[in-house]
DNA sequence: AATGGTAATGTAACTGGTTACAAGAACCTG
DNA sequence: CAGGTTCTTGTAACCAGTTACATTACCATT
């Protein structure tokens, strides 16, 4: 009985306001104001009569309207390409530590590398009252310079390093990190070079990668061009053992990709790194683990969402522009690469 | 010249309001708003003169102000352990592309399996504004119980099917998941077997899936609790195979795990599924290419992800309280389980 | 020219909080 | 007990939009 009552009350029952409490413990709203930001002000017997009422109404303060006095909604968005890929969700990870820290939340959406997603994902953000906007790569959309632009919202690109981007860049330089990747092929003789990627033409990470691969060497490269994941990764792999003319070396621009390419190379009985010699960059968590150990330029990713976090909490707090930052990519050597022997 | 001038009006110039379009181009603030949200009720040429005005002054309305006016923000908290193992990052995936479906955002937290962390997060999403909250599992502080029913938020519970739970829960059985797995070894005639698990005092989803292991059978288990990781998969095994009585199956309560023991089996050389079959629960997309290929148990994430915005969208929405509503995980029979022989 | 109907626009009240300022109450000091 | 502090509390303006309702403008009939 008293259930079915209170179940059919709270179907009926508007939400409370700070009017209705006020009313319903006899102050005014200022009081009821008080109470919530600084008690200490309010006499004791008073704030308690307040506190009841607020309790009994189920009184919750509307987020809108205490963002519309103070300005500020307290949340920055993030827009990645994939949450499939670990490398994002490290970051984002990194990122929204950091952020809650400054009492920041994140919010999250993902674009698929499409410029125009993109775009529409950017403007949601803005409608729902996002600070601040964190992007991937600095290749974007006209319409994403404009909109940033007109709307003045603090936006920072990661996971690149460019001095001469629209917003501050927060990354690491892309070509070099494949540059690092070569040139350990290179030092171990490698002169056939598969270079399995991910699309390209939407994603100027990608493509700057493929522009560090350069080198006076006479290197015969041949590329793969896939999306990124590990069903890739195989495909790519069983391509390069029907070849012939069989490169020494792999060169995967992802690890996401590495890996594939080492399932398939284990799974055939192709020797890494005796036959083939296998390079990823990102490292990701189970690249120490793999089978070989998979010998990958290491991207400081956790470093990057703190990193970017800070900026942009400094940023939407105290107006500070963060300058861009550079973070530096390490080769870290493990077990999939070999100096290459002719058989 | 005209930079810096430029320059130094940006630094000092206020945001343009409502009110300031509407002076600027003459008409009322009314029709600034219409201009915005109704185009064809104003006449061709105020409207020009209203969008003129709208571009010069690079006005962008407030988020705030509207979401007072509608009580709605448009968006929607989720809460998940970490983004780092990958299963939750598919959730998200599915969930958030649902989502901007239905014009909604998600915003996401992680609670690091935490349950005070959790009622944190879940006051921030509360403080920003949030219209739902979606949550892993159905153990949690009594505090967010409390927060919850006060605030009167849409709440729904995943990766967990209970029709008991103070919330809709949107998910499978988890018990059933690892019975299912279990199911399957002993099927196979395996009757040492090892379990190797997460954190399970915080984790429901983890103490379901344990307490699927039952049977009638007269079974040796040998329990491995550890962190979700690679790495804790590899040192599970790495013990395994120094257990001079060593299990004759590995049932990995998650794929990353499983990833972990399936590497140091091929490290070390002990054959899989010939001295030892391994099973897993999730299916990760590495899974179908692994060394060998896992047998695991399927869970729908995405499928969840996806029917956990409708419901939630639905909700906030309409407000149509959702059903509980379960999903089924299937055994994914691959190449990682045999037959028991007895050496 | 008067009437009517519709389309376009304006006025002002509203949303739900915060806060500057004013005013009243309580307390202290000489 | 007057006068001055300090502490509490209240009033009302304000934030930046939306929208019900009123008003005006415009065009077509009769």
């Amino acid at each position: 009985m008293v259930t079915i009552i209170a179940m059919s009350r709270k179907i009926t029952q508007k939400k409370a306001n700070l009017r209705d409490v006020a009313k319903a413990s006899g102050v005014s709203v200022a009081t009821v104001s008080r109470v919530m930001n600084s008690p200490q002000t309010v006499s004791p017997k008073t704030r308690a009569r307040v506190e009841i009422a607020i309790r009994d109404l189920k009184f919750v303060p509307s987020a809108a309207a205490r963002a519309i006095n103070s300005g500020r909604t307290r949340f920055v968005g993030a827009l990645v390409p994939t949450l499939d890929n670990a490398i994002f969700a490290r970051f984002l990870a990194a990122m929204e530590t950091r952020l809650i820290d400054s009492g920041l939340a994140l919010v999250v959406a993902t674009t698929n590398d499409d410029p125009e997603i993109e775009v529409q994902r950017a403007e949601n953000m803005l409608k729902i009252g996002a600070e601040g906007l964190v992007v991937s790569g600095v290749t974007h959309h006209p319409d994403l310079h404009t909109l940033i632009e007109r709307s003045q919202l603090p936006a920072i690109a990661t996971s690149y390093y460019d001095l001469n981007a629209d917003w501050p860049t927060i990354g690491y330089d892309n070509a070099s990190a494949s540059r690092l990747a070569l040139q350990h092929l290179l030092d171990l003789n490698h002169r056939k070079i598969a270079v399995v990627h991910g699309p390209a033409e939407k994603n100027d990470r990608t493509r700057a990668r493929l522009n560090g691969l350069t080198t006076e060497l006479d290197v015969d490269f041949r590329f793969y061009e896939t999306r990124i994941s590990v069903e890739s990764g195989v495909r790519a792999a069983r391509d390069m053992l029907q070849d012939q003319d069989a490169p020494s070396a792999v060169l995967c621009l992802s690890d996401v990709l590495a890996h594939g390419v080492l399932f398939e190379f284990q799974r055939s009985g192709a020797a890494v790194p005796d036959r083939f010699s296998v390079v990823g960059i990102d490292d990701l968590p189970a690249s120490a683990h793999s089978v070989p150990r998979l010998t990958t330029v290491h991207l400081p990713v956790s470093q990057m969402g703190t990193t970017t976090a800070e900026a942009m909490a400094a940023w939407v707090e105290d107006k500070v522009v963060p300058d861009s930052t550079q973070i530096h990519p390490v080769l870290q050597e493990r077990e999939s690469t070999a100096k290459y022997q002719p058989c």
